[in-house]
RNA sequence: GCCGGAGUGGCGGAACGGCAUACGCGGUGGACUCAAAAUCCAUUGUCCGCAAGGGCAUGAGGGUUCAAAUCCCUCCUCCGGUACCA
């Protein structure tokens, strides 16, 4: 006998089929097309660990699978190599960024090889290459021409420890998405997508998307869809004038109750609204206001309300009433008009700052008719108006619409649908990114430069200052050129793209990465796309995944693509955590490697346990133990197939058994590897090698029988441990030039049925006795069974059963 | 607060109306060994019992059903997201 060696395996066989073009794209015309995808990785230097095979190995199992049930499979990979880190290492370093990059993706490939991911790796892509970014840079002039990327100047959430500022999606909660700092705001021209347009369609096709429904609820929280109306509240300036204040709200049924106005300290006419009397008072409070972080202004909710008069009025257009306009930084600048009427008697915010600076509350809407105070806190559930002129009677929900129209018809207001999600800010002042593909011209303005790719320059150092410009606006004589358009003397835009929109376009590139004209090729496009299945972690909720289907959307708006969705199918693998219940971090010093892991087990046991630990999508943690349960599998499959075949009389029972439990286990592992429960697959299979070890001393007398087993259950096998899987597989001379090009096993049904099946006897739903039945017999002759079965009739004690149930081919129930 | 997801042996988990605890880890006893490792065999929810057998167990409490971990209602705990969005 052979000792098990899966070092000696792994050498063998991983350059066998490197050399065979084991995972190349299939191209086979008769055959359907499947496109399995990762999360486009960046390759940071710290390397992989075990945490990011939970990722790799479930697509690679995915794609064996489909490749040997003769599907023609695109499974690429790349790297979305623009980012911060390296730069900081750059800077740190001194070794240029593309260096810095070229060392991790080695890396990463190297690693990824370890424990065969199979990818095609004659796609593989680098976002941070000039043949990529080019497109990229396309793709930016192709928003522009459709008027979807534009320049402001405005206050931009700022990370002070990255130095850079951020897009609402990457400041989410105040907090900065790479280094988890407090954001601070800061005001500087900056470059905007305008995906507040799309809104709409991307808040519609959630609902057609094979997703998890948490990432759908965290996307259609995050777009944020609120209906409501927006009402102009005349505002009698100090010099007589009158300004025309809008304000958005979702409750206008309230509106009489409205007592006064917020105004954001924001507001571009809060400096016209404010009295000459009110006027230090007023700045003394932007003064404040400024000098917090939006962390400290937004994160707690329950702190005292501060806020100050701005000496206006503005008129209730329902009541004819003027209402004191207050200036106040509860009411945020960045949604809706950034000014609000104030209900207290119906909206607890509001509410609370009445309290404080005892402003009169009243009570307009009855919850089920009856009105039940307001003095202590707001009521804010819907009801019955009151209070509210002709209005009053209505119901909340009637006189929502019946009020918007109102004001529409007295113009002074209409219905209003707003979005929760601002525009896209894309620009960073940063060197390793794709440059914005921008000239400014002082007569012509921002004239794209279609000379692509526009290279990134070489500079003396990467370091961002804090200027708030790039590092590229240093490197001047790159800087300086001559405008497209005019001919004149033209600056370039200093900016780089935020990383998002690289990987807002990958997933097209793969399907033609070669292509020297054009960002991809719409025949092959069409081919592979959109993504059937696309796997990776739950943190780009919103970002990139919301990024990438904005991008699609104005693809498919400007003729380039015939879909409007990219990913059909979304998997998450849930987070690893390491043998100290914490995450896995360098600092923490308890990083697992997939390089000491194959050392010590191999790659068969990586990969089995990965899949075996626990479902796909949960949190779980790596052990230590639980891999050399998995290593033991491994070894014992070894053992079982060096047993000799010693001849024997047939035996047809176990013929018949042993084919019944292949017919299971095909069963199983082909319907849970298709839907990711891959470790009730590797179980299965942990089964059914359990059962053929205890029955090879008689392997021999149902020797077709097992032969066929021991060829079914390599194949099974084959996608998740595919060394072992191969090396058998020649070990015993099975047909083909490897097993991964092997069938994948067609289900026997016939081999399903029995002969006999046992059957639970319950009394009154508790288990009382068992017994075995021909599977062909019908209910009357269950039932007699049962009832004749000696330790139920002692139960029963001669009593007639009042009713019995019998539930074919399982139990039968009997109540006395 | 709101939105998602989850609570099952000592542990990871399985079963998602029909025999709870598959599979693995760990534990215990044994075989092999001078010994250990590796391997193999047996055993392992809990309580009562010598045993046969029985009682109790899927976060808590109710309900529906012949039958509930699974469906419904109320509540508790944990994880993730989000939060002054008018």
């Amino acid at each position: 006998m052979d000792s098990f060696d899966f070092r000696d395996m792994e050498r063998r066989w991983s350059p066998f089929w490197e050399r065979m073009n084991l995972y190349a794209t299939g191209q086979d015309p008769d055959s359907p097309n499947f496109y399995c995808l990762d999360y486009f990785p960046y390759p940071s230097g710290a390397g992989l660990s075990v945490g990011h095979c939970r990722n790799y190995i479930p697509t690679d199992v995915i794609s064996r699978k489909k490749r040997m049930a003769g599907v023609n499979v695109l499974h690429p990979m790349g790297w979305d190599a623009f980012g911060q880190p390296a730069e900081e290492y750059a800077i740190k370093t001194g070794i240029h960024p593309a260096e810095v990059t070229r060392t991790n993706t080695d890396t990463y490939r190297r690693q990824m090889k370890l424990f065969e991911a199979g990818y095609d790796w004659s796609r593989e892509i680098d976002s941070s290459s000039p043949d990529y970014y080019r497109w990229t840079q396309f793709f930016f002039l192709l928003l522009f021409d459709r008027g979807l990327a534009y320049q402001s100047d405005g206050f931009q959430m700022y990370c002070p420890a990255c130095r850079i500022v951020l897009s609402n999606e990457e400041a989410a909660g105040g907090v900065c998405w790479r280094c988890s700092g407090s954001v601070t705001r800061k005001r500087l021209p900056q470059w905007y997508f305008r995906i507040t347009d799309y809104a709409q369609r991307l808040l519609d096709d959630l609902s057609g998307l094979d997703w998890p429904e948490g990432i759908k609820a965290m996307q259609r929280n995050w777009i944020g869809r609120s209906e409501g109306a927006e009402v102009v509240f005349p505002v009698a300036l100090p010099g007589g004038d009158t300004l025309n204040m809008p304000v958005y709200t979702t409750r206008i049924d309230t509106i009489f109750g409205a007592t006064f106005c917020v105004m954001a300290p924001e507001h571009p006419d809060l400096q016209a609204v404010t009295t000459p009397e009110k006027r230090a008072e007023v700045s003394s409070y932007l003064k404040l206001v400024a000098a917090r972080s939006d962390t400290d202004r937004q994160a707690d909710t329950g702190r005292d309300k501060t806020g100050v008069f701005t000496g206006s009025h503005a008129l209730n257009p329902f009541t004819g009433e003027k209402i004191p306009l207050w200036v106040a930084d509860y009411v945020l600048g960045g949604y809706g008009t950034a000014a609000i009427m104030a209900v207290p008697g119906h909206d607890q915010r509001d509410h609370d700052f009445a309290k404080r600076f005892s402003l009169p509350i009243l009570e307009v809407i009855a919850p089920e008719g009856v009105p039940r105070g307001v003095d202590e806190a707001a009521t804010e559930a819907d009801g019955i108006l009151i209070n509210s002129g002709a209005f009053s009677g209505l119901s909340s929900d009637s006189a929502r619409h019946v009020m918007a129209e109102h004001a529409r018809e007295k113009g002074f207001g209409h219905p209003e649908v707003r979005f929760r999600i601002r525009d896209w800010l894309v620009s960073r002042q940063r060197y390793w990114g794709a440059p914005i593909p921008i000239i400014h011209c002082a007569k012509c303005g921002p004239v794209p430069d279609r000379n692509l790719p526009v290279l990134l320059p070489d500079v003396d150092g990467f370091q961002p200052d804090e200027s708030g410009l790039s590092p590229l606006a240093r490197s001047t004589g790159w800087m300086k050129t001559t405008c497209p358009k005019c001919g004149g003397p033209g600056e370039r835009e200093t900016s780089t793209m935020a990383g998002f929109a690289c990987s807002s376009w990958y997933f097209l590139r793969f399907a033609s990465p070669g292509e020297k004209d054009r960002p991809f090729d719409p025949e092959e496009v069409k081919k592979w796309l959109p993504v059937d299945m696309y796997v990776g972690g739950a943190e780009h909720a919103v970002m990139h995944l919301i990024y990438a289907r904005f991008f699609t959307k104005v693809m498919y708006d400007a003729g380039m693509v015939d879909f409007t969705e990219p990913f059909t199918c979304l998997k998450n693998q849930g987070m690893l955590l390491s043998y100290d219940h914490q995450k896995m971090s360098k600092s923490k010093g308890n990083v697992v490697t997939p390089d000491e892991v194959v050392e010590k087990y191999g790659a068969d046991a990586l990969r089995l346990y990965i899949l075996f630990m626990g479902p796909f999508e949960a949190e779980l943690e790596w052990s230590e133990e639980g891999i050399s349960g998995t290593y033991r599998f491994v070894k014992r499959i070894w053992k079982l197939f060096q047993h000799p075949l010693e001849p024997a009389e047939p035996n047809p029972a176990l013929q018949k058994e042993i084919r019944y439990n292949l017919a299971k286990t095909v069963r199983k592992v082909t319907e849970d590897i298709d839907s990711f429960q891959f470790n009730t697959a590797v179980a299965a299979l942990m089964e059914f090698i359990n059962f053929m070890a205890s029955h090879r001393e008689s392997a021999g007398s149902a020797a077709a029988e097992w032969d066929a087993a021991r060829k079914d259950v390599l194949v099974l096998l084959a996608p998740m441990a595919p060394f072992i899987a191969e090396e058998l597989w020649h070990r015993l001379g099975y047909p083909g030039e490897t097993i991964h090009r092997a069938q994948w096993p067609v289900l026997k049904e016939d081999d399903l049925t029995q002969d006999t099946v046992e059957i639970a006897i319950q009394v009154m739903g508790k288990l009382r006795g068992r017994m075995t039945v021909p599977s062909g017999a019908d209910n009357g002759t269950i039932e007699a069974l049962a009832l004749s079965n000696p330790r139920i009739a002692e139960i029963l004690a001669g009593a007639k059963p009042r009713r019995v149930i019998v539930v074919p081919g399982s139990l039968v129930n009997i109540i006395p």
